[in-house]
DNA sequence: CTGAAAGCGCTAACAG
DNA sequence: CTGTTAGCGCTTTCAG
């Protein structure tokens, strides 16, 4: 191993300078043909662009925004990627922003509000034309450090509290409500919850909390209450609504509906029930949130609440980028009846 | 509207210079007080730190990449957010990545080369720390820019040819294979096969086209072939795989074992069985590839091959930012038996 | 239509 | 331990 690495770092990149020299012409003509702006001769840009060709010049970006003060990035922040539900909303912005020249910087807080601190700053250190975070609640610092940004912030996924420039996304306190609602209408009363919690090392899901809260404030109007509920101490998936499930009806076996954290954790309470041979919904309801694709192809597609996550990306992407007034934008749920309740 | 965008754009950040006055010392002392580089004053870096946090202040790391050439961005190339797969890898690098200091940007290419090209090249124009992509094919162009970045460069799930700099996969024809043996040592004999296309506007899937051919290959050697294939001319999900198995039982009902692109459609077609009351192996075998989780939890754990997606992302995100030789690093792959096959 | 000068905000390299 | 001097590679003026 004489030469471990290949000279990485050594080869200095060709610069707009040399690419001046190479056209026979000065170095901001060579800019404006790149950048389109202003008006060049035909022939002027033809021989830049061969020499860009011919030199295999790429634009250094971080030179062109510290001389511009504007860049292009766009920071996301998200809480998790084990939930298909946050990369949805990552491909919903995907394609706004690719279109609109933008890249997106994305960083994963695992639902830690102080992570989240950290990396809005180090977001911002970039000096990005905007910002796309999850959620209303950060830490006093964050929300801070996002007001006095000098740049667009959205916040997605939630829409019950105040925000601080754009807000796109939905009502979870109505997701738990609608979830209440069509399990009391469907004559069930007997009623259980399956949860997900952190696990060692991730935070609280708050628009789940959101979600639980409510559901039970629906069924205390009405006069019921849930009779058991368990948390999986584990970030929400498949197992764990499986396991949950089977640890609630060990328990509690005389519910007749249960309440998911969402679809995940309904899935798996799904399967749970098929492995048991317990009828669904005859002998046990289920609910979940999202409604998830997986859960519509199922066999019994599950009973849930759509939220439109792609579009939920798509909205953030282009207010984030547009100059719009600060607005919040409710993109609505859907009750989706299913066959699991 | 009088004032429709709340003066963004117009906030000039403070800078250096206003933190260096501030506490009555040089720019330079700021800097290094900031990346604790060199001995500084325990005192002198209280007063910096305080001017910090009165002010406010974010580096400008634009500045600081331009001035010492040398970004913590690290590029990270996806052909799509829609299948869990790639979420994985990136949740495998993100870890990582945070811990060493360094932020992933990310793009995705809908399993277009020409994308992937442009999206390479507006990647590089950050000069990015490393740059992390999927897969060993790529346009001329684009290989020829990932050779010349002078930047680590590692590719990404798949080990079948040849790499740049790190490659960090597994064999995809080795896990068509291992499908095909599995099946034929189960004593299927009558094989299908369903496949997913691109749809309107989306481009092969290179490696799953890898692993029909390993899996053809290994049927042809042991002296059989598969009587019927349907392709969906859809993206992967589980809908595909479900509407996918359904098309090719209705017009090859003898088979009875069905190889599957992926978990995601392989996950479809349980579903449609299930609902069908088609005996899940007795009277059909089903294969899928990745053991995504909600497939291992189903009532019938998929047969499938486990792929180390995490892994993935996890070592090639060290590797891009460390200084090791290039290499190739197979993480394997293993028979998962399941229960459908 | 093209160019010259100045500087974006920071850090490397050398002094002291 | 701290400061001074030069840029990094590009774009923004302002002149032609």
């Amino acid at each position: 191993m004489d030469q471990p690495t290949t000279g990485r770092g050594m080869t200095r990149r060709t610069t707009l300078t040399e690419v001046a020299q190479q056209a026979g012409v000065s170095e901001i003509t060579v800019s404006r043909v790149l950048r389109n702006s202003g008006p060049i001769a035909p022939a002027t840009r033809e021989r830049v662009m061969e020499a860009v060709r011919a030199l295999g010049y790429v634009p250094n970006r971080v030179a062109g925004t510290l001389a511009s003060s504007g860049s292009n990035l766009v920071g996301i922040v998200l809480p998790s990627l084990a939930n298909i539900v946050f990369p949805e909303v990552l491909r919903g912005a995907a394609g706004p922003l690719a279109k609109m020249g933008y890249q997106p910087v994305i960083a994963v807080t695992e639902y830690d509000p102080a992570r989240e601190e950290a990396l809005i700053e180090s977001l911002l250190a970039w000096r990005p034309a905007g910002l796309m975070v999850t959620g209303l609640e950060h830490t006093p610092r964050a929300e801070a450090m996002l007001r006095n940004a000098g740049i667009r912030v959205a916040e997605l996924m939630d829409s019950d509290g105040a925000g601080i420039d754009i807000i796109v996304g939905f009502s979870n306190v109505d997701a738990g409500r609608i979830a209440a609602r069509h399990l009391l209408s469907r004559g069930y009363r007997r009623f259980g919850y399956v949860g997900h919690g952190g696990g060692a090392t991730i935070g609280k899901d708050l628009r789940a909390e959101k979600r639980w809260s409510g559901f039970a404030m629906t069924l205390k109007e009405a006069g019921y209450a849930v009779s058991d509920k368990e948390i999986v101490d584990a970030p929400s998936s498949v197992a764990a609504g499986r396991y949950g499930l089977a640890e609630l009806l060990a328990r509690s076996p005389g519910l007749d509906a249960v309440y998911l954290s969402n679809d995940d954790m309904a899935l798996g309470g799904y399967f749970h029930c098929l492995s048991q041979g317990i009828s669904i919904p005859g002998q046990l309801a289920l609910f979940g949130h999202n409604a998830l694709d997986v859960g519509q192809v199922a066999p019994q597609p599950l009973s849930t609440v759509r939220t439109p996550r792609l579009k939920i990306g798509e909205i953030g992407a282009k207010l984030v980028c547009g100059d719009a007034p600060p607005q919040t934008v409710d993109v609505g749920i859907e009750l989706i009846e299913g066959a699991t309740a």
